[in-house]
DNA sequence: TATGAATGAGCGTTCATTCAT
DNA sequence: GATGAATGAACGCTCATTCAT
């Protein structure tokens, strides 16, 4: 009976971080097998390709939002700035490793044009968040007008990301979610 | 004289390009080369190496933007609408390349970390464009209000660049862009 | 397990021969890795650097002189001249490779002033060849003088190999050993 | 009239210089170009090879030699010693530089086996001083013994040389000069 | 003579991937 | 399932050399 290491779930989640912190094309399969304490060759065992291995990453961070962090969003009892608060802590922790940025950010940048099964899991999920924010701002805007916001909202926040990267500087991701929250903020 | 079948200038300005559509560490000094006609070995007479190029092209650009671009924004004469507008495009022509988005959104995510040389320069760009913002919105706000607009402005445009990338769609860009224009718009 | 076309000590053993007859910068990572059967890129599997390769063929000669060779010399019920005689065949066999010359002075012309890492192993070597040497002599000569003649031979050991070396001339180190074996020779 | 910026011998002389310190395989043409000021391009007009350049440089030590150095050891009118301390100096003087080594001994080992344009010279001239130093020792042995020790000699000087080099100890060939002059020492 | 751009082969090294065990 | 040896292409870069100017 063949002895198992690591379970495929752990892969993906340490591969993440890996990606997040190094880039696509600069991480290696090395890299990788040794976060997760595997030799190079055992790593083909659970992931056929590295751009398979990344396909489902993305797949989980798909899942994870659905099932966990969209829900933030919909929370019919809580205002909208709770949610908006609520969504920001669940999508951050989900897509946002501290020092390597957003993953679905740097993947965007890096591989977009290169590999079409990435592209689309990526709409896809961009797509989730932007329908959340734009639940979330329905509460005092107009539909057509809420839309628009969710979506200048993600932009801001891949900004504020890349900001924060750049400057060393994770307060400027911080402020940026003070902002959102703010903004949905009632004070009556 | 010896043939010169290229110029450091036209080395720096398709490599700009070749970056631009296929990232730093995903673009190898044979396509390089290639693009500009040269043999690999060929192009080591320009730059002693990647990083250097890389950081010739970065200070290409930050000279391009103090020479021709700030400026823009700074026009005494011209409402912010129309500096906006103009600095826009301005800045828009030297960094942001078709379907290849935002070079220094690009080498911030995939390089920021990884080499000093290069988030020197990207630090100093990334300031002087947020300064060209700034003054612009100080025709309508606060100097204090203006800084934190200025930066939003610029963390705006890279998501929107990258929303473009995704979905293939230059109209998103375009769209951030009037949006920007009508904030400074003073229908008097 | 995986197929294993050669082990490291056969690969040590076969760089060993190649350094000696091309020397350190003239031999390439594809003239090593033909050497063994293997290609350029299987040889990192076994040595993760050409620098590193020629460190551990200086460890395995230490390891092997300390081990097989200056024993020899200081074999207690042998006469001087014996012991001289085994100690010239056993350090020939491990540390002279024909028409190659001695992969230590070789390596010393080469290489000392360039890898640290080589010159530490090459004193530790050089300084126990000596001490064998010395350990002869002391049968006949105080040890003050062993120790000078100790050094001389193994002076004149390396300028014979070189000689020998420049004429093509297998006889003239021949010569030497006789001349270093009479030296110590008591025809009592 | 076009400007000539170095002469033939300058170049020789640095070369020697270049070569002595870091080997004929480790020196690359940019190198010697840059130790005499001149492009790499420029160099082939005075040395159509490395190969080329490298025989000039043993012609110019074998005539270096013969007019200046050999006559020293043949000076009738002084004692053994005296001639010795002479040859011993100019030799040195020519042949040897400072951490370097000897150009000659570190060619033979390097090249001896690859170029044999180099190794005719490089007998030629280890003759010569052969012969010198035969010449000195014949003040004082017969002329078979003169002949050996000559030999011994410069194969001691040649091991004394590697020796000063791998200890980084000038004093190994200072002592090696010493004991040399003292061997034909008469103190009558 | 001097230049320096261009060449094309080769360097040491790393890569994603395969596969016999 | 895990190993790690092997692959072969590609990497960034350097080499000795050529040659139009």
């Amino acid at each position: 009976m063949p002895i198992q290491k690591v379970t495929k779930n752990e892969i993906i989640a340490k591969a993440l971080n890996v990606f997040s912190n190094k880039g696509y094309h600069n991480t290696s399969m090395s890299d990788l097998a040794a976060e997760v304490g595997l030799l190079k060759g055992s790593f083909y065992h659970y992931f056929i390709s590295k751009e398979e291995l990344m396909v489902q990453i993305l797949e989980s961070i798909d899942y994870e939002l659905k099932s966990n962090v969209y829900p933030l969003a919909f929370h019919k009892q809580y205002p909208a700035s709770k949610r908006m608060k609520l969504f920001l802590k669940g999508l951050s922790k989900v897509v946002i490793h501290k020092n390597g940025g957003c993953i679905l950010g740097n993947t965007i940048l890096e591989t977009a044009n290169l590999y079409p099964s990435f592209r689309h899991l990526l709409t896809t999920i961009m797509d989730g968040i932007v329908q959340s924010f734009a639940n979330i701002y329905q509460e005092l805007y107009s539909q057509e007008q809420s839309q628009i916001l969710a979506q200048q909202t993600l932009m801001e926040l891949e900004g504020a990301i890349m900001f924060s990267k750049l400057y060393s500087n994770p307060s400027i991701f911080q402020d940026f979610q003070k902002r959102m929250i703010q903004r949905v903020e009632t004070d009556s």
